[in-house]
This record gives structure tokens, sequence and C-alpha cells, in this order.
DNA sequence: GCAGTTCTATACTTTTTAGATATACTAAGC
DNA sequence: GCTTAGTATATCTAAAAAGTATAGAACTGC
């Protein structure tokens, strides 16, 4: 038996007449009786009865049910199957710092979706130190992060530069230097400073520190935090003050004002990883979706 | 698209070797290639990736759990429509009254659902007085009554007499007619009787008043029952006594026993009726198992 | 790195079978 | 009983599936 037969009985199943069947699958009528009988003869069953008008026997009705099922099953598969090859069907695990997730990643996240409504992206929140492992052991297929990766011997790994963010000042509503339009790092000299957490922005951190050593400023610490959320919170608590790359500002927290920087700041390194050797569709559709952004970024939301 | 093509896909799949899957396919490797080349044109999609050992690509994967499913749908539609064919698979819906539930009825479908497990048993108990107007409008297929049938002009009805049943007297436990072995009719002329509802039980009910006429006696019937064992409780209450088909002694009634009749009892009608031009196999094999029971009839249980 | 081995792809031939044409048969309607 | 519409049969053609021979690619072991 084949897809053939249960089609050509699909089609005399529903207009009842091999004739008009026959034109309808654009053939002769006589090829089209042969394959009935032949598909009859090889279930040991009559689908028709012979009479005028034509009647499908109770076996004929139970087996157009499922020839029908069949036709669709396969019509399902190739779709599907088409799908995945071009990329538009599957997932993709997009890893992700903390303090990544107010700046461009959501855009390219956003327009991908809007791209490949059929890929799921899961996202994983991932400890910065770990990111290797995590992508050598596939738990992500993409990892955004601050900080510069050094590929290992045992895989290859492919970076793309992101445009580098600058630093902002987190300052308290009413603190004394809010009232200036721009901060220079050595107006924070005597101030105290709210950082995150170095394991998990191992990247962003070092950054940072670069601009109080340019100052030759070593900044007073008093308060380490693990997520962004937290330390605007502690800054808007009047506990200290913060620098942040500027996608921060996305957040609009309430007792909080951002400032920036008279000094030029220093490039924010800021990439996406993966495995050179990942021949995911989906993945390369993801790169092509952040390149096409970078040429055409969206409007800024500051 | 074939099924062929999905055939030779699973087993290569299988045996990730074109040259092991064509052996088992018993055919040679050369245009087993080739069809799978064809399917991966037609879908515009590469199946396998060609290297060794040999691997299926993303796509493939998926495509092979509905290759899979689509051939097990059509395994799975050949038998259901041989089943269908052979009667083996569907529904057959049994009409009888009251009264039959006790006879040969109950053998004949135990039998019949031993050998055709998977054809489901509806049973419907009817109104004697509408069994062909159930027929007739197909609420039912077969009809069990203690009655003479009359073929309607617009419905051609088929009937199977079974064996008739005699009667037997049915006696509160310390009646004193229970202490006879048998009994006669005219033991009875002056007993208090309890019937079954004569529109319910129409064929039965005259058979009864026959016996009584023969021996030139009107009985006294003080109680008309809808449900055999009614009858047998009010007996079992010393209301009155009855007369009913033999097969009423399956049941056991406390309180209640039964004793034959002296007189060579008049033959009781017991019918099975259907539609002539029912075509429903299922209906045929019910009619050989209903044959097959009257000529090696089960052990009586009486 | 090269030879040997194993597996897959290509070229061509044979065989099978799907489909076309012509026509005979069959069943319902008048 | 004849006509008509629809289906089946017979025969032929063409397409395509399967076979044979062989070239080419990829892995293995030395």
């Amino acid at each position: 038996m084949e897809l053939r037969h249960l089609r050509y009985f699909v089609a005399v199943a529903e207009e009842l007449s091999f004739s008009r069947a026959a034109e309808r699958l654009i053939m002769a009528q006589p090829p089209l009786s042969l394959q009935i009988q032949a598909l009859e003869n090889e279930l040991g069953v009559k689908l028709f009865d012979r009479k005028r008008p034509l009647q499908l026997t109770q076996a004929g009705v139970s087996f157009l049910a499922d020839a029908r099922l069949t036709l669709a099953t396969v019509d399902l598969a190739i779709h599907k199957t088409q799908q995945i090859h071009q990329g538009e069907l599957g997932h993709l695990v997009v890893g992700f710092t903390s303090s990544m997730a107010n700046g461009i990643l959501p855009d390219i996240l956003r327009t991908f979706q809007q791209n490949y409504p059929a890929v799921k992206l899961i996202l994983r929140e991932i400890n910065s130190a770990i990111v290797i492992d995590r992508l050598r052991d596939r738990q992500v297929d993409i990892v955004f992060v601050y900080q510069d990766i050094q590929t290992s011997e045992d895989l290859d790994l492919s970076i793309i530069h992101l445009p580098a963010e600058s630093l902002v000042v987190v300052l308290p509503e009413h603190h004394p230097l809010a009232a200036k339009v721009e901060i220079s790092i050595t107006d924070l000299a005597d101030e105290e400073f709210i950082m995150p957490l170095p394991q998990l922005e191992a990247g962003l951190f070092p950054q940072i520190q670069k601009v109080f050593a340019q100052a030759e400023i070593t900044p007073n610490i008093v308060q380490q935090a693990l997520f962004t959320v937290t330390i605007l919170g502690l800054v808007a608590g009047g506990i200290g003050v913060s620098i942040l790359p500027c996608s921060v500002q996305n957040l609009q927290r309430k007792g909080v004002v951002y400032r920036p920087l008279v000094e030029p700041t220093i490039a924010n390194q800021l990439v996406a990883v993966w495995r050179s050797n990942d021949s995911s569709i989906i993945l390369s559709n993801f790169l092509g979706e952040i390149s096409s952004i970078l040429n055409h970024p969206p409007a800024e939301k500051i």
C-alpha cells in the first residue's frame, strides 16, 4: 500500500464516483478503478458497494477516517520538518548575566521572536564564572556577558562584540551631586559604593575598577549585591552610590537618579559567545538577527 | 511522497547505514540511496548527515518520529478495517423484553462476546408493543421476544424460532400446593394470580391465557407487575401465585418455589427478529452464534 | 601520510507498474 | 426492453523503481 492508494480512495469516497474522482485527480478513470481494486485486494476488504449511487461499506467508512488522518499526519510532518530545517521551529537556550537584562538583549530577543514565533527561546541567567562550562556541556547555546572570553583548548568558541555601553553614576535622588548635570570621577572620591558581586559579573566589575584606577581613586565599597535592582534599592535607601552600565537607566527606580560621567568612559566589553561548531540553523538565524539589529539599532529608549 | 519513502527512511534511520538498511529491505543499496535522495529533494530538507557513522539531522529526527507514527497509523487502519469487514469490530444493539432475561439470551450473549470480544453489545430492554417500530427506525438490530411477529409491508423482517419454554407454576414456599411434585392447571382454579403487564409482554401473556382457556378456567388476576422479580417478590409475600416460562427458575428467589404443570404445556413462542435487508456482518455472525448454540445447547442450569 | 577497507553516489540497464486509450459490461431510469 | 451513465476489462505506452557495475568519498590501521 502506498499513499497514492489513500489519496485516490479519499477522492473516490468524497466524490462517491470513480469518474468524478478521476477528473479531480487529473487522471483517467480506468487506472483509478484499478488502484482502488488493488487496495481492496491488499486489504482483503471491499471498501465500496458498487451500486448507484456508489456507497462506502462500513469498513470503508472507517478506512476513510484513517486515510484522512494518515494523509494529514504526513502533511504536518512535511511542514514540521521544513520548519526545523529553516530554523523556524525548535528552541534556543540563551544565557545572560543579571546586568545584561537592561540593555540590548531584550531588543534582540523580541525581534527574533517576532521573526521566528515557533522557536522557543529559553532564557537562563547564569553566573559569569561558568559561562564556558555551560557552553561546553551544552546547557546553553549562546551567552551574553560583560567580559572578554578566552577560548579554551577543548572548545572552539566564537564571539561577537556588541556596542560597548558607557558607565553612569547612580545616585540617591537628594544626594548633593544629583544637582550636577554630569559628574567627574574625582567628585566620587569620598563616596561609599554599592557594587555588583564580582563572581556573578566577572567581566563588568574589573572594567568599572579600571575607571577608578585611571583617576587614581580606590573606591570605598560598602556593599555588594546579587541583582541590579538590589543595588538600585540600596542607593535609593541612601546606603551609597554606584557606577553601572548606562543600560541600567532603562530601570526607572523611584528615589534614584542617573548622571553621566564627565570623563570619556572606557569601553565596556559586552559580547555574545557560542560554540563555533554549533551547526544549529536556529543559532545562525539568531546571529543574523543580532547583526541586523547592530546595523539598524532600535530607537534608544533612554 | 509515498509510504515506500517513509519505510525506507525509517530503515536507514534505524540502521544508520544505507547498505545494512538495503539488506534489511531486501533490495540493492543504490535504489535505496536514490529513494532517500528523492525524499530529501521533495522535502527540500537534508535528513542525514553523510558522515561516518551516518547521522540524522535535527529535521531528520523529527521526521523519523512522524514517519513511524504514519506507518503505525496505516497498520492500525488496515487491522481495524479488516476487523470491521469480518464483523469482529463494531456494535450490535440487542433488544429484549424483561422476561427474556432469564432464558437462553444470556448464554447467547456470553458466547458471542467470547468469540467477538471487540464487538460492543448494546442491550436495550424494550416494550414488546413497539418492537417493529424500533427495528424500522434502526434503534435496535435484533430483538428477542415471546411473540409471533407479523412482517409489516414496508419492512422485511426475518425470524428465527428459539426452543419454546414450558410454563411453571410459581408458588409461595408454604403454599399447600407446594407439597405436590407437579401441579394440574385445575388445582389452580381458585388461586389469585400475579401476572406480567400485557403491554410489556404482548406475546407472553396471551400464551399463558391459552393454558387457562384450554382448561376452561378464568384466572383471577389480582396484580400485574412490570418486572419478573417483582412478581416473584409478590408471590413470596403470599399475595398470590403465578405462571411463568420455566427460564424463570434461573432466579432463585427466597420464599418462592417452582412446580411443573401436569398438562403438557402449549409451546411458548420465543423468537429473534431482525431486518431481512440488514447486511451487517456482525449481525450474521450473531445469527450464526445463535444457530450453533441451538445445535449445541449449553448445559442446563436448572 | 598512504594503502586498504568500507560505505555511498553515479551511470546505465532491466523490470515493474502506473497511467492512457479503446471498448465491453452493468445497473438504474424511462 | 431500451437508453444512459457509470464502472470494469484488455491492451498498450511511458514512467519510475530496482538491479548491475563502478567510481568516489571517508574512515582505519600501519
